[in-house]
DNA sequence: GAATGATGTGTAGCTTGCTACATTTTTCGG
DNA sequence: CCGAAAAATGTAGCAAGCTACACATCATTC
């Protein structure tokens, strides 16, 4: 019986994506998290702060805060404080984030169109439904220490 | 027409991994690529150098380079000059990394069948192929500067 | 209104991935 | 045989992920 490693694909997938995109997205000076996040920020209605990055992304709180910070040291966004909450600070988007949105946008496209670019529709919702029950099968809860305790109420 | 982001999918599942790799790994002071650096390493007939391990793991030089490094100081493993080549500093594993090998094997495998538990031998097969061929449309050419090709039709 | 806990942000330090370059040794063409 | 290319290792510096902790602000409770 032959041992499937499916962790050893999925490392090289993910890392053949990434750089995909980091390539796609180099001429922006982007890199693909970057441009990830830029995607999000694009698509939302209102600024959000840093704390809804890291629920979209299931990413740490330091890792999204150092994100931000390449981002904004690049010119591409800017921090502004919640009137309201003087703890929250938004994520406003500046003009030469902007202009590079629509090329980010279908850089995104094009990239994941590229990953099946041979399967048929029947196979894409395959492989999207087995990506989906794998991620529930290994717990599905990213950001969190591992569920070895219940959060009390 | 829905999209379906498959890269941040894989994203999140190749996280998944990891860590319930490196939390199962953590009582051997492991972390998950060191523990499929050490689990590599024990199946091999001969003692490696650093450039069998990169082409193994489709990893950089640099990389490899730091977890040997650390594996050495954390006295897993040992470098021994090759007698033939002088370039060559061929590894070898050391009493505390013989220790762990059944265990870090059947972390392996316990991970792995986790990630399909619930998956039919059908279902298996397709992962494993789709995940080859989406691996095959992305280039498949990790640690290479990204192949030049044009990116539409 | 003050103490306490929850929430959001900032900081320190680690691993792991990368590119780019330097150094040493081997190999090979002329 | 000599010099240049190739190959293997080592180094510097960065991005992006993490945990753990510290601080500021809000919310709640007494």
């Amino acid at each position: 019986m032959k041992h499937k490693n499916y962790g050893h694909l999925l490392r090289i997938l993910h890392w053949c994506n990434d750089q995909a995109m980091s390539n796609a997205l180099s001429s922006m000076e982007l890199t693909s998290s970057q441009g990830q996040v830029m995607g999000y920020l694009a698509h939302r209605k209102e600024p959000p702060c840093a704390r809804d990055i890291e629920e979209a992304f299931h990413l740490s709180h330091p890792t999204v805060w150092g994100l931000l910070d390449r981002l904004e040291k690049k010119g591409f966004i800017e921090f502004r404080p919640d009137a309201e909450d003087r703890r929250c600070k938004r994520i406003y988007i500046l003009e030469k984030g902007c202009q590079c949105q629509a090329l980010m946008h279908q850089t995104i496209l094009d990239n994941e169109a590229r990953l099946v670019q041979d399967f048929t529709e029947e196979e894409k919702e395959q492989f999207y439904g087995l990506l989906r029950r794998a991620i529930a099968n290994m717990g599905a809860t990213p950001c969190q220490p591992i569920p070895k305790e219940e959060p009390k109420k």
